[in-house]
DNA sequence: ATTAGCACTCGGGTCATATGAGTGCTAACA
DNA sequence: TGTTAGCACTCATATGACCCGAGTGCTAAT
């Protein structure tokens, strides 16, 4: 059996319907469509085949048809046409990034903010990666004996800091010199690189102070990553609105998974190559994500890559989320850039 | 009527049992138990004066019998009595708190998870006020042209930073020189005072830099409020396991409240004076927790104060929770002060 | 190939009935 | 006078019978 337009037009009309309405789509509904112009009967005959060829399955008997997860994938693929914002969206995006935002985090926040409630799903937001970034300076600041805390600031700006153990006795002047020496030979370096950089030079420059260079060196590499902390999530409770999680086991076990962070925190880093990536039911390896869908997304600033991502149920509106992802990523994007690049 | 100790005895017990089961409690159920021997007839004429009284409260004519808020009121102030953790309990805490915590963030999240996955309750834990703390350091760390890093080093050795504007053209050794002047003038003086002291001197002492003074100070006083940001939450789907968050409007509107944290914060730093801060029910002023118990309790660190609570359904079992708190504050406590304490 | 017609299915709502946990009241008892 | 046994009464909940309507599959006519 092939899967001729009509029987396309035909389960795209279903899979419209099923997204808004989420109840099963029955042959009449379809047949009063004003641009199909056929009867409820032959509309069965085609929803029979559909079923047959699995892109449909029925709840029971004497009820309509809802799509099947391998419907969405074609809908998604080669069905679905990209959806556009109306002005007044993107007026609405534009206005929620003119307040002052000075810190990445706060911009964060609220792109993960805006795209839970522009989208009604749970959104999420990573912040950027600082790997590809290159390292302007590090100080270390004394915070008592046998601590500092150690600044790293980047090519553009954005700042981590840890706290570090340093030998005990060692004094502000000590420490003055050592961010002296560390700044001067890893200046430009790129962050992912620190920590493997000519180390030998820096033991001699560093003379006495050598014994915690190690250490130093790990400390930083490791506060770059960004870790599970560094999820920004929004709008957790919205997928109680949806019909599918009225089951409170189900809410429970989503909320509960979301609130951990950790399979969030693997979904956004997982595919970074791509600029999309769309994962539909059972296709989410995570159990607890088997009956939603998970769309991510790539943005960039500079040399950096952060993600942001919607949950949501699996007859979500996907053109729709994925032309907010797109618009909100670059507006966001462009945020974090002319954040540091205008004063620099 | 009068409220004597054999009433007393049987509201406790009834008080007892519903925490436990949460369904309406019998006269039978209570007649049955072995340190009550008295019919159900008569447990139904005492239930029937402690109903007067207010008390207790019937669902339905057949059904039994719910305390009333002014029952746990009075449970909470009179009749419970300080309960005990186990010694397992005990000795689980304390490995909560025996991996390597270096940061006070990372303190606070433990303590919100421990608390909340002993009591099975939503808890929440606020970071320690810097107010009291001294300060110790400041450090400016250029992060592009306009803009530079503060780091605020205190007493205790908690660190602030914040993100402060610099006049443009400003450099390295500038900054420097400004961060030295700072602390030269601001060491010893309590945060809270800290945009209020001797500025005239401050600004003799930095002549060409004197314009953007204030700015940094009230950039640094700002930083110093924790802010609903400060509060750190854990367990929050817990109350979902509750069947009084059966219905799914309450259980989506409280995580909403949950979600927002701004309640949350005021919760916490509303009552700092008193050791315990309980609120029962109606006694909340927010609408969305008035079906809910909040119990706060503050926590010491040098002369810093935090505080942490436990949200839960108004039949929580106030004994434990606040025997848990009394517990797990102690030992957070500990923790933060070793910390700074055993090597400065 | 399309469509009208019809029998059939099945979930969900409504109604009546049964069940049982629990009460209030009264009268008897210590 | 306080306590208790007994009994009628109440009411939420569970269960089963029933109907309705949305929807299907199949067949025969166009």
């Amino acid at each position: 059996m092939e899967l001729d337009m009509r029987k396309m037009r035909i389960l795209q009309a279903i899979i419209d319907d099923y997204i808004l309405t989420a109840t099963p789509v029955g042959s009449r509904t379809i047949s009063k469509l004003p641009d199909i112009s056929l009867s409820s009967a032959t509309i069965r005959n085609e929803m029979s085949d559909l079923e047959e060829m699995g892109y449909l399955e029925q709840p029971h008997t004497s009820a309509g048809r809802i799509p099947s997860e391998k419907a969405y994938r074609l809908y998604v693929n080669s069905i679905m046409q990209q959806a556009r914002l109306t002005e007044a969206e993107k007026r609405f995006i534009k206005n929620c990034y003119s307040n002052t935002l000075d810190e990445v985090d706060k911009v964060v926040r609220q792109t993960a903010w805006v795209l839970s409630s522009m989208s009604k799903y749970t959104s999420m937001v990573l912040k950027p990666t600082l790997r590809a970034v290159k390292l302007k300076r590090i100080q270390l600041v004394p915070v008592s004996d046998g601590r500092a805390l150690a600044v790293i600031v980047t090519d553009i700006g954005v700042t981590r800091d840890t706290i570090i153990s340093v030998p005990h006795g060692m004094n502000y002047l000590q420490l003055e010199r050592v961010s002296h020496v560390l700044t001067e030979h890893l200046q430009g370096c790129p962050l992912q690189d620190v920590s493997s950089v000519n180390i030998p030079e820096l033991k001699a420059a560093l003379d006495s102070q050598r014994e915690f260079l190690n250490d130093t060196l790990a400390a930083l590499h490791k506060s770059l990553q960004t870790g599970p902390g560094g999820v920004q999530l929004a709008g957790a409770t919205n997928i109680l609105n949806y019909p599918e999680y009225n089951d409170m086991g189900k809410a429970r076990s989503f909320l509960a998974t979301i609130e951990a962070k950790d399979v969030l925190y693997k979904l956004l880093t997982e595919a970074t190559d791509v600029e999309f990536s769309i994962k539909i039911g059972a296709e989410n390896q995570d159990k607890d994500m088997q009956d939603c869908s998970v769309v991510t997304a790539t943005y960039r600033v500079g040399p950096s890559v952060g993600s942001l991502g919607i949950i949501g149920p699996v007859r979500m509106d996907y053109a729709r989320v994925m032309a907010l992802m797109r618009h909100i990523g670059k507006s966001m994007s462009e945020v974090l850039t002319n954040m540091f690049e205008e004063d620099r």
